[in-house]
DNA sequence: TCAAAAGTGTTCCAAATACACCCATGA
DNA sequence: TCATGGGTGTATTTGGAACACTTTTGA
């Protein structure tokens, strides 16, 4: 049944990516591996038989999220030989972005969240998949609409500013900002504001469309 | 030896790209397997086992091409277990940049380079393989200058510019196009010009260095 | 009334675009 | 002398960047 000619293990890790509290952060948990047990890794584990490396990842992940609707992208694959010291083990990683709103459920489950400015060292090439991950990410966020998969449903103009100056580092103007998305006519403004704060409340927007597009933003 | 988990056979596949008459072509050989003998596909082969896929796509285009100094990246994964019916192969596949000057050796070997804008229905799923290359390449041009990969040691700028429009597809103002390039100062003018052409000789001039970088060239 | 964030326009500058003619060579 | 591609500059438009004050709310 299995192909001799077969010598590699495939396996998945994804570099789930969220912003919250003015920082990307990048979920870690523990190794459950004999040389590495207990040490921070990506969550990741095998691919099944009959399965895609992207349903592979979902399925991973759904045991920490209860849930697969968030955007999956393939990043790169790992494939050195000596990556992992049990064995020959080729590991396609992906992306996934989540909104804050949906990060914070992930807590409870073991798995904890770290900003990818201060990480620890990791097991494996996972510190290596992070930096690839994080480089996407920002490539992606100037060419592309593709951080709606990081916003809720419905936000503030600040918040989505916010969000931009997280992942690029650095501080994007007001005026220019609003100018621009609304060029572009991205967002839909909601007849409803965001009350309850110790300021004048802000206009809630969503996305009118929640599909990759290319574009030029900044 | 081998790990009990293991199922997959790991393979690669290369999309080489050139430039020539007017076109951006990829080159094709005729597939060994039994499924599809003889049909037109993308190089590729089995990934042996204390070797990464990036040394297996240059090792196995080494056949082809003699020499293995050119341009290769990483593509993609493509992973469907159905994608051959022989099996579970999962192919990473690879991009590799070849100036034409180089792309002509090629020839005698049984492999032939075909436009990618007028491709036969190939085996497996290569055909997805090359679309998504070019895509690449496509993004690439406008923020790197990644270009030189295709460009032979010498060039006139129109030999430059034809490869611009060849991959972009659309026609670019001569003038705009030297003006722009000359503020990026990514080339260094060669006291030498092209000869023998039933015209006015046209300077030739070479990169400054040849290492991708980031830019925004168009 | 104060603190805090929301919201809003104009000016300036840099870069992209559009555009046409003379030059040097080989045939 | 003719056909062919080489080589060059300016004017216009467009988009990005810089910049500060008034408004609305909850405390």
């Amino acid at each position: 049944m299995i192909d001799p000619r077969a010598f590699a293990v495939l396996a998945t890790d994804i570099a789930v990516l969220t912003c919250y509290g003015a920082e990307l952060k990048v979920l870690l948990t523990k190794a459950h591996s004999k040389n590495f047990k207990g040490e921070p890794v990506l969550p990741g584990g095998l691919v099944e038989f009959s399965e895609r490396t992207d349903e592979a990842a979902k399925r991973i992940l759904g045991d920490v999220l209860k849930s697969t609707v968030f955007y999956t992208e393939q990043l790169y694959t790992f494939d050195d030989p000596d990556r992992d010291p049990a064995g020959r083990v080729v590991s396609v990683a992906y992306i996934m972005l989540i909104p804050w709103k949906d990060a914070v459920r992930v807590i409870k489950s073991g798995a904890s969240w770290h900003s990818v400015k201060d990480l620890p060292r990791l097991a494996y090439d996972h510190n290596e998949i992070i930096k690839l991950a994080v480089k996407r990410l920002v490539g992606k966020i100037t060419y592309t609409n593709i951080i709606f998969n990081l916003m809720p449903e419905e936000f503030t103009l600040t918040e989505l500013q916010d969000n931009y100056e997280i992942i690029l580092g650095r501080k994007l103007d007001k005026r220019n900002f609003r100018k621009k998305l609304n060029s572009l006519n991205l967002l839909r403004k909601l007849p409803r504001r965001k009350e309850g704060e110790a300021n004048r409340p802000a206009h809630l927007f969503s996305f009118r469309q929640k599909s990759i597009r290319e574009l030029a933003i900044l």
